[in-house]
DNA sequence: CGCTTTTGACCTGCGC
DNA sequence: GCGCAGGTCAAAAGCG
């Protein structure tokens, strides 16, 4: 929500008024002179007020890259735990599943894909929502469902949008176990970023090309790269609510979670 | 109109 | 060889 809020605050639209003189930047410039005629004083106003709005979106911008970027530490982290039990919990126990899990996906001869890089992510989910979407920052074309024996919820098949060019596979299925828990199979490795990372790597080449100066006077590139975000948040209703996640699973170290 | 989802049919491997 | 189960295909339907 906070990315939310922050499109519809940015009010980063003092450009689009019909002066189109730059923004001046300078310290005390909203001191006025008693002395000035009252339209001068309008002006020294509407100038004050525009530089303060720069500041506050030049504020807002930072603060939305810096939520990028802990939102990519964050997604690079839990992969990294991902792996981690993924190593450890590899118990017996579970051993026939896996198994089934494992070769039925893998032993057809018409896909030389790798054994390795299967991993099941379970994610909380809402109990009443029947529909079998994980959000993952990935986007996905469904191209099966089936109901098997050992789990009367269906299990719905994926491939990566981006296939063939990326052979990324997932199944998912709502947890036996528990109603409120789909458990996310994936199979291989994306040879692609996610739209997040797309987002955060467009900022940061943004942030490099630009120097703080720019930030400052380039009104334009303000506009682009909130247009840029806008464009990005109106196109994926799903952000704002995977940043509010996995700020809350940093928090809470609850919400998202993977076993083997 | 093009993309996505649905769903029944088909394919493949395994166990008996 | 047959039946079963999981996985995939592809035509039809749905949707924006």
């Amino acid at each position: 929500m906070v990315a939310t809020s922050l499109t519809i605050d940015l009010n980063l639209n003092p450009l689009s008024t019909t002066d189109d003189t730059p923004v001046r930047e300078v310290e005390g410039f909203c001191d006025v002179d008693d002395d000035n005629s009252f339209e001068n004083e309008v002006d020294d106003r509407r100038a004050c007020n525009l530089s303060r709005k720069n500041n506050e979106n030049k504020k807002l911008k930072e603060m939305l890259t810096g939520l990028l970027d802990n939102y990519n530490s964050l997604n690079t982290h839990v992969k990294k735990l991902m792996q981690d039990k993924e190593e450890l919990e590899s118990s017996p126990k579970k051993r026939k599943f896996d198994d089934t899990v494992q070769q039925s996906s893998w032993k057809r001869p018409k896909e030389d894909l790798p054994i390795s890089g299967i991993k099941r992510v379970y994610v909380k989910v809402d109990p009443s929502d029947k529909s079998l979407v994980v959000k993952d920052g990935y986007q996905w074309r469904k191209y099966g469902q089936k109901v098997t024996r050992d789990n009367p919820s269906p299990r719905a098949y994926y491939k990566c949008s981006f296939s063939p060019i990326c052979p990324v596979k997932k199944k998912v299925q709502r947890s036996m176990e528990d109603d409120g828990v789909v458990v996310a199979t994936y199979e291989g490795e994306h040879n692609h970023r996610s739209t997040q990372q797309e987002v955060a790597y467009a900022l940061a080449n943004e942030r490099e090309i630009s120097t703080s100066e720019r930030w400052f006077n380039s009104p334009k590139l303000d506009e682009v790269l909130v247009e840029q975000m806008a464009s990005y948040l109106s196109k994926d209703p799903n952000f704002t609510s995977e940043v509010a996640a996995a700020i809350f699973s940093k928090i809470s170290q609850v919400d998202f979670f993977e076993v083997c």
